[in-house]
DNA sequence: CGATGCCAGAGT
DNA sequence: CTCTGGCATCGT
C-alpha cells in the first residue's frame, strides 16, 4: 500500500508525494508521519491511501507521529480546497487545522560505520580520512556541528561519498515538540486515613507527621510542589520511600477562562422582527438531510439584536446534537463578549485566538477535538477548530477584513472557508453585519446567500432611535476663517457634552503615512484619470504617482478644478489630535487608543475599562474605537476627517469609508441618551460619506454596486494580487516588468481574452522593512485559470481575493 | 526549507 | 586555478 503525503516544504508543484507504507503500519488519511524528503526527514500529513503509487520510485514512510488521525476526512478536503484555491502547499493548508506547536524539525546525524570502503573501489582521499577520523572520535555527530567544525562547503560532498561507501551512516532525531501537555504532580496517600491516624499516634511529631496530618484532612488533592514548599523536600521524599505516599502525575488543562465565573442567563423573548427571521434559520438548523447548509446574511443595524439570534441558533444546534463555531473580530474578544456567550453555555465554551499562550491554544485544541465544547468562540483561525459534528458557523461583523489572512501563505478568508465548510459538513452559516461586505450583500441579493434583515434597534424609548448625525463641510469652516482641526459645530458639541459630564469619542481614520493632495478651496483631490483613484505624493520624486497603473505627474500649481493656488498635502494623526484637544479643552481628561499605545497583552482591556469607569472624558482613537463595544456614557462621536480612507488608491476605499463611519456613528448614544455624531469632511457630497451620515446602507450599496459593475471590480470579477519584494529598487521593477510580459504572453497563447492585468506598478506601500515592492493585479472571472498555467517565479507572493490592493 | 549544483567574480 | 557568494533547482 502507498500513501499520498503532503510534506512540510514550500513545494507547490506536486501537491502530494507518494510513499510506501511499511508492513504492519495501519495508515488512514489524516495521520501525521515523518517521511524522508530529499536529504532529510520532514513532517507530512497523509492525504490518501492507494493500492498503486502515483510515482514509481517511492521511499517508505519513516514513522508515525500521531497514533490517531489528526485530521477528519472533511478537514483533508478543506486543506485540498485551500491549497487549490489560495495556491498554497497542502501541508501549510493542513497545518492551519493542526494543534499549536505541531510543526517540528528533525536533526541529521552521522555515525562511524567502517574503516574499509564496502564496494571496495578507489582509495579514500586524505580529506575523507580526516572527516572519518573526526566522526569516529565523536561516535555520532549532528550534521550542523560537523559542518561548523570542518566547513560545510568542503565536508558535505565528501560525506556523501563516505555514505555511499558505507563508511559512515546517517540517521535522524526528531526534536521535542515546543508545546506539550502539562502535568502537575499530586500527592496520593497510599494508606487508609485510619492507618494514617494510627501511625500518627505512634510517632513523635515532626515535619513528616505534619504532612501526613494535612493529607488525612485534605478534601482535595495536594500538589507536590506545595507540599515540598510547606514541609521540606526531604519529608516528602522520605514518605515516598516508606511507600506511605506516592506522587501521581495528572494532566492539567491550561484554561483561558479559568479566572472567569459565569452566571447562567436565560434566553429573552424575541421581538417580532427577530422571530420572523429566526424561523428561517431554525428551519435550516433542523434540516438534517445531506448537502450543504444555507448561508444566511443577517443585515441588522447596531443594537438590533443579532447576538441573540446567534445564541438562539447555537442552542438549537446543540439541541440537534451538534456543535458551533463563532467568529468575532480579534478586537471584540473581550470579557464582555465571552461572558455573553458563556453565560448561556456555562462550561461549554472554548476560546481560541492568537493572544492565548501556545499552551492554552494546545489544550483548548485537544479538548475541542474531544468534543467537550458546544461552542468555540474565536478569531479568524478558529474556523479551523477541530470541532466534531459542526452544525453552525457564525461570523459576526462579517465585513471585517481581519477575517482575511494577508501576511502568510494560505491567504484564506474565513468567510469563504466557512461557506466551503458548510458545503462539506452541512452546517448552517450565519454572517452578521450592520454594514455587510458589498460582495456578501451581492451574493445575498443574487440568491447565493439568504438575506435576513433586522432594520430596527430593539430598545425602549430614546435608545431605539439612531443617533442624530451632522455633516460638517470643512471648506465652509475654512472660508469662515477656522483653520483648526475642529469645526465650530464639533467644538461646541464637545463643550456641551463635557459640561453634561458625558463622554466623547473622537475618531480619526488614519492609516498609512503617505498623503494625498487636495485643494483647500473646493476639496478636489488629484486622482488618476485612468483608474479613478487618488494619486499619491512621493517626497523622494517630488511628484504624484498612480499606484494602480504607475502613471506619473507633477504636483500642479493651480487646482485643476477651481484654479485655486491653495493645494495642500494632507495628513493628521491621533497624536496631533490629542495635542489639539489638550489645548482647546484644558479640563478634559484624555485617553488615546491606537496601535501606538496598545503594545501590552491587556492594554486594550485596560484602556477600555478606564474609559468605561469614566476615568477619562475623551477617547481619541483609530478603527479600534469603532468596534461593537458598549460604552453607555458616550453621547458624542466626532469624526475628525472622514476623507483619509476615501482617497486611498484602492477600489474598496468608498466601502471602507462607509463601513467605518457607520460603525463609529453607532457608538453614540447606546443607552438612554440620544447620541449625536459630528462628521467633518471636505467631501460631504461623496456617496459613501452622504450615505453614512444618513445611516442608509441601501443607498450606499446601490451606488457602490453600480460603480463596481461599471469598472468591472469584484463581485463582477475576481482579483489576484501578485507581489514581488526585493532590496534593490531596480531589480524589483525589472522583475515585475518581466513577469508582466510573461503573463501577457500566456494570456495570448491560451486565448484568455477576459483576463486583464493591472500594473505592473509600485505598491502603495512602496518600501517595507527595507524592501521595495512591485505588484501586478490579475482581474478576470477566475484568475486561477491563468495562474494554474504559469509557474509563478521565486520571490512572488500570490493573494487570491486580496482584501486590499495597497 | 535545506542541500546541492552551477556560475561569475575576486584573489592567487 | 581555487574559493566565495548568489542564484536556481530539487525533493516521492
Amino acid at each position: 500500500m502507498y500513501a499520498e503525503v503532503a510534506v512540510n516544504s514550500p513545494v507547490a508543484q506536486p501537491r502530494t508525494f507518494s510513499y510506501a507504507i511499511p508492513q504492519g503500519l495501519e495508515l488512514e488519511p489524516g495521520h501525521a508521519v515523518w517521511v524522508p524528503f530529499g536529504p532529510r526527514l520532514v513532517q507530512g500529513i497523509v492525504f490518501g491511501v492507494t493500492e498503486t503509487p502515483l510515482f514509481e520510485d517511492t521511499k517508505p514512510i519513516d514513522s508515525l507521529i500521531s497514533l490517531y488521525p489528526l485530521l477528519a476526512p472533511h478537514q483533508i478536503e478543506m486543506a485540498r480546497w485551500i491549497g487549490d484555491n489560495y495556491l498554497s502547499p497542502y501541508f501549510y493548508a493542513a497545518s492551519l487545522m493542526l494543534p499549536t506547536g505541531f510543526e517540528r524539525k528533525a536533526l541529521t546525524f552521522f555515525c562511524f560505520e567502517s574503516d574499509t570502503p564496502t564496494p571496495n573501489r578507489e582509495p579514500v582521499t586524505e580529506k575523507q580520512k580526516e572527516i572519518l577520523e573526526y566522526i569516529r572520535n565523536k561516535g555520532r555527530i549532528e550534521s550542523k556541528e560537523l559542518y561548523k567544525a570542518l566547513g560545510k562547503r568542503k565536508t558535505a560532498p565528501e560525506i556523501r561519498i563516505l555514505l555511499n561507501l558505507c563508511m559512515v551512516q546517517k540517521d535522524y532525531k526528531t526534536i521535542k515538540p515546543k508545546v506539550a501537555p502539562k502535568f502537575r504532580e499530586y500527592i496520593k496517600l497510599n494508606i487508609s486515613p485510619k492507618e494514617g491516624k494510627e501511625l500518627l499516634d505512634n510517632t513523635k511529631p515532626n515535619k513528616q507527621t505534619a504532612l501526613l496530618q494535612c493529607l488525612i484532612k485534605a478534601t482535595k488533592p495536594i500538589p507536590a510542589t506545595a507540599a515540598r514548599r510547606e514541609f521540606s523536600q526531604s519529608s516528602v521524599k522520605t514518605l515516598v520511600d516508606k511507600e506511605i505516599i506516592s506522587i501521581e502525575k495528572t494532566r492539567v488543562h491550561r484554561d483561558p477562562l479559568a479566572h472567569y465565573s459565569f452566571q447562567t442567563a436565560m434566553p429573552p423573548i424575541l421581538t417580532q422582527a427577530q422571530e420572523t427571521i429566526w424561523r428561517d434559520i431554525e428551519a435550516d438548523i433542523n434540516d438534517t438531510s445531506d448537502g450543504a447548509g444555507k448561508v444566511f446574511l443577517l443585515h441588522g443595524v447596531t443594537g438590533s439584536g443579532k447576538t441573540e439570534i446567534y445564541l438562539r441558533a447555537l442552542e438549537q444546534t446543540v439541541a440537534q446534537g451538534k456543535k458551533g463555531i463563532v467568529l468575532v473580530p480579534e478586537i471584540s474578544l473581550t470579557p464582555q463578549t465571552i461572558t455573553r456567550f458563556s453565560s448561556r453555555f456555562p462550561d461549554r465554551v472554548a476560546v481560541l485566538h492568537s493572544r492565548l499562550s501556545p499552551g492554552e491554544q494546545y489544550d483548548e485544541w485537544q479538548r475541542i477535538k474531544e468534543g467537550l465544547f458546544d461552542v468555540v468562540i474565536g478569531s479568524r483561525g478558529a474556523i479551523f477548530a477541530p470541532q466534531p459534528a459542526i452544525g453552525l458557523i457564525v461570523i459576526d461583523e462579517e465585513h471585517e477584513w481581519t477575517y482575511k489572512q494577508q501576511e502568510q501563505s494560505p491567504r484564506y478568508h474565513s468567510r469563504d472557508v466557512a461557506v466551503k465548510l458548510s458545503e462539506l459538513t452541512g452546517a448552517t452559516v450565519i454572517l452578521g453585519s450592520a454594514t455587510p461586505d458589498v460582495s456578501s450583500y451581492f451574493n445575498a441579493k443574487s440568491g447565493a446567500y439568504h438575506l435576513l434583515e433586522l432594520p430596527e434597534r430593539i430598545a425602549k424609548e430614546a435608545k431605539k432611535e439612531l443617533p442624530e448625525v451632522e455633516l460638517v463641510d470643512m471648506r465652509d469652516e475654512l472660508k469662515k476663517g477656522n483653520r483648526s482641526i475642529f469645526s465650530r459645530p464639533l467644538s461646541q458639541a464637545i463643550s456641551e457634552t463635557l459640561a453634561a459630564k458625558e463622554q466623547v469619542i473622537l475618531f480619526l481614520n488614519r492609516r498609512g503615512t503617505a498623503s494625498f493632495v487636495q485643494c483647500r478651496d473646493c476639496g478636489h483631490v488629484i486622482s488618476c484619470r485612468r483608474c479613478q483613484v487618488s494619486m499619491t505624493y512621493h517626497s523622494a520624486e517630488q511628484g504624484l504617482i498612480c499606484h494602480q497603473c504607475n502613471y506619473r505627474t507633477t504636483v500642479p500649481d493651480l487646482c485643476p478644478n477651481c484654479s485655486s493656488r491653495r493645494i495642500k498635502f494632507l495628513g493628521v494623526g491621533t497624536q496631533k489630535v490629542a495635542e489639539e484637544v489638550a489645548k482647546w479643552f484644558k479640563a478634559a481628561r484624555i485617553l488615546r487608543w491606537d496601535r501606538d499605545v496598545t503594545k501590552g497583552k491587556h492594554s486594550h482591556e485596560d484602556i477600555l475599562n478606564k474609559f468605561l469607569a469614566h476615568q477619562a472624558d475623551i477617547l481619541i482613537g483609530t478603527q479600534m474605537v469603532a468596534k461593537g463595544l458598549d460604552m453607555p456614557l458616550v453621547t458624542l462621536v466626532g469624526v475628525i476627517s472622514a476623507d483619509i480612507a476615501l482617497h486611498l488608491p484602492d477600489f474598496r476605499a468608498g466601502e471602507r469609508t462607509f463601513q467605518i463611519l457607520t460603525q463609529v456613528a453607532g457608538r453614540a448614544g447606546r443607552d438612554i441618551q440620544r447620541g449625536k455624531v459630528v462628521i467633518q469632511t471636505y467631501n460631504p457630497e461623496h456617496y459613501a460619506v452622504a450615505a453614512a451620515s444618513k445611516q442608509d446602507y441601501d443607498d450606499f450599496y446601490g451606488k457602490e454596486i453600480s460603480y463596481r459593475r461599471q469598472l468591472n471590480y469584484p463581485p463582477f470579477s475576481k482579483l489576484a494580487l501578485l507581489l514581488y519584494t526585493h532590496n534593490n529598487a531596480e531589480r524589483c521593477q525589472k522583475e515585475a516588468q518581466r513577469l508582466y510580459k510573461l503573463l501577457v504572453r500566456e494570456i495570448n497563447v491560451w486565448g484568455l481574452a477576459n483576463t486583464g492585468l493591472i500594473g505592473p506598478s509600485p505598491s502603495f506601500i512602496e518600501r517595507l522593512r527595507g524592501r521595495y515592492r512591485w505588484q501586478i493585479v490579475i482581474r478576470s472571472q477566475n484568475p486561477l485559470e491563468l495562474l494554474n498555467k504559469v509557474v509563478i517565479p521565486n520571490g512572488w507572493s500570490v493573494d487570491i481575493d486580496p482584501v486590499s490592493l495597497l
